[in-house]
DNA sequence: ATTGACCTTAGACGCCACTCTAGGGTTTAT
DNA sequence: ATAAACCCTAGAGTGGCGTCTAAGGTCAAT
């Protein structure tokens, strides 16, 4: 018995801070599935959706582009044996894909923490002093 | 005495995947320095440049807008204690998005990941056949 | 019953990050 | 010595991702 009060484009907009239009936008793109309307015309998006949303700006923040968003909303793993080693294949691909990016952000990561903490009263020498400066260091 | 082996556009976009015309308008865009060029005018790149290159396409795959990058580049933390602290600002500030990033690819990690395991010869119920099942079944 | 905030559509517009084209010079291989 | 592969510039073109505009309908409050 769930309790689906279901949202107006500008309440779901609100709350995953995006604009109504790109909502409508990705409607279009077939991100967001076109779901109900009310009596007179208007978007009623499920808690589904509002998952669906934020998946996709969590997934766009980190470097994938719509059209790969769109591959991934799509996945559904059925039963069917001959589909599951494609989906397997595609989705170890996107995992290593992740992970390269993983490496990258935490390698990003680190670099900043270094200049954050050198030089500024830290007691780094003061060759640590560039964002690829604090990179190479890590290297090492 | 390190060799430095200046490299030619072509070489350097090899071996960072990109393409000439890339580098040279990273170059218009300041992400890269002029540099150096050779007697008939061909630009040549030393290590530091590759460096350079290579950080700017790590950054660029977690989602940092050239924009950004330029900033994150163009910091130096010099001695001078008047802008030492509106660095620190600044990069802590780069330090809590990377920090988001970091969440949400490991999020998204987690339910490719879920996925690959599920419903193909495994053992997981059927419901959590897709990507968003497969993130909603994480926050438990 | 009118104002203002919200909703609809279709289509134009804008920014970012390239990517290509034209027209030229250089280097390397055969 | 000629072709293929590389380099140069300036500037036009493109695709992705929105964002805005015009012209309209709906809803809540005063």
């Amino acid at each position: 018995m769930k309790s689906q009060a279901m949202l107006k484009i500008g309440e779901l907009a609100a709350l995953a801070s995006v604009s109504r239009d790109t909502l409508r936008f990705y409607e279009k793109q077939g991100l967001i599935t076109p779901g109900k309307r009310n009596n007179v015309g208007y978007r009623l998006y499920s808690e589904t959706d509002v998952n669906r949303v934020s998946f996709i700006i969590s997934a766009k923040e980190v470097g994938f582009t719509l059209n790969e968003i769109h591959q991934l909303l799509e996945l559904e793993v059925t039963k069917d044996e001959k589909s599951c080693q494609d989906i397997k294949q595609f989705v170890d691909a996107k995992i290593s894909i992740v992970n390269e990016r993983l490496e990258d952000i935490k390698r990003i990561k680190k670099s900043l923490q270094t200049l954050s903490n050198a030089c500024c009263g830290g007691d780094e020498p003061a060759t640590q002093c560039t964002i690829l400066e604090a990179l190479s260091e890590q290297t090492n």
